[in-house]
DNA sequence: AGCTAAATGAAAATTGTTTCTAATTATAAA
DNA sequence: TTTATAATTAGAAACAATTTTCATTTAGCT
C-alpha cells in the first residue's frame, strides 16, 4: 500500500507541488539517511533542473511537519530520513557504518534518563540524541 | 588538587605546549561548554596572538584523546567541555540549552541496545552517542 | 647546543547552508 | 474555466563555521 503523500502534504497546509511529492517519494524509497545533496542529485535525475535551495527548503518544511525525520549527525551535517514505522511511536536507529543501512531500535532509554533529569537534576528535557553505530548482519559476515 | 594536564597531554603522545596547557586550563575552569571562538578569545587574553586554527586543531586533538568532550549541539556548531568526572567511568551528559551548563547522567542504555542489536538484528555495535538537551534546574525557573 | 618531527600563524579555501529577488505555479474564488 | 493571489521556485550571491596550505617556530630528544 503506497503512502498518500498528497494528503500528507495538504495536512501541513503546504501546496502539493511535484517537487515535494518527489522528495517524499525519494526519501521513502531509501533505507538510509540521505543528505540534502543526495536528494538533490536524485531530483535532478527526475526533473533535469532543480535548485539546491528548493531541496533544502522542502526538506526543512517536511521535517517541520513531522513527515520526515531530521538528523543532526555527529559529522554536523544534515540528514533526512523517512521512517516507515513512525506511527509505531518514538524510537531510534542503528546505523551500519559500512553499507549505511538504517534499522529500527525499539529500546530508548529516555524514560530512565527523564527520571534522572527531572528527578535528580530538576531539569527538563527538550530533545535527545541517541545513535548507535556498528555493522549490520550482512556487513558483519 | 589541580589536574595534571602536563602528563595528560603526554599520554596522548602530543607535545606539551603552552597553548595546549592553556586550552585545558580554560576549559577546566568553565562550568559550561564553550565554542572554539570563545576559547580563542580567552587565549588571546593570555597570549596576545594566537591563531584560530590552532584552537580548532587542539580542541579536536584533545577531544580525540578523550581529555575533553565534544558536544553535538542542535545548532550544529562545535562546543567543547571538560568533564571533571571522567574517571568515574563511562557516562553521558545533560546539556542546558540556555546557560550551557553540563551535568552528568548516570544512565546509559547501551546494554539493552546491545542485546537488541546482537540478538534481534544480528549486528554488532561499534560506538554509540547519547546526548540529552534541555533546561537545567535554574533555567527552568 | 643541535636535530627532527610536531606545532603554529596567516591567509586563503572549502563546505554546507541560507538569503535575496524576480519569475513561475498551485489553489481557490469568481 | 478564467482570474487573482499567495506560495513556491530558480539562480545567483552571500554567509559563517571550519579546514587546508605552507612557511616559520618550537618541544623533546641526543
Ligand atoms: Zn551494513
Ligand atoms: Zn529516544
Ligand atoms: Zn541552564
Ligand atoms: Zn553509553
Amino acid at each position: 500500500m503506497a503512502i498518500d503523500f498528497h494528503s500528507s502534504i495538504k495536512t501541513l497546509n503546504l501546496k502539493v507541488t511535484p517537487k515535494r511529492l518527489a522528495i517524499l517519494d525519494i526519501l521513502a524509497s531509501e533505507m538510509a539517511y540521505v543528505s540534502p545533496e543526495e536528494v538533490w542529485r536524485k531530483m535532478k535525475e527526475r526533473f533535469g533542473k532543480i535548485g539546491l535551495p528548493t531541496v533544502y527548503r522542502n526538506l526543512e518544511d517536511l521535517a517541520q511537519g513531522d513527515l520526515i525525520i531530521k538528523i543532526i549527525h555527529p559529522d554536523r551535517k544534515l540528514y533526512y530520513y523517512f521512517c516507515h514505522n513512525s506511527e509505531n511511536g518514538h524510537h531510534h536507529h542503528f546505523i551500519c557504518l559500512t553499507c549505511r543501512k538504517v534499522e529500527d531500535l525499539d529500546f530508548c532509554g529516555l524514560e530512565e534518563i527523564k527520571k534522572e533529569v527531572e528527578g535528580h537534576l530538576k531539569g527538563s528535557i527538550v530533545s535527545h540524541l541517541i545513535q548507535v553505530y556498528g555493522l549490520c548482519r550482512g556487513c558483519k559476515q
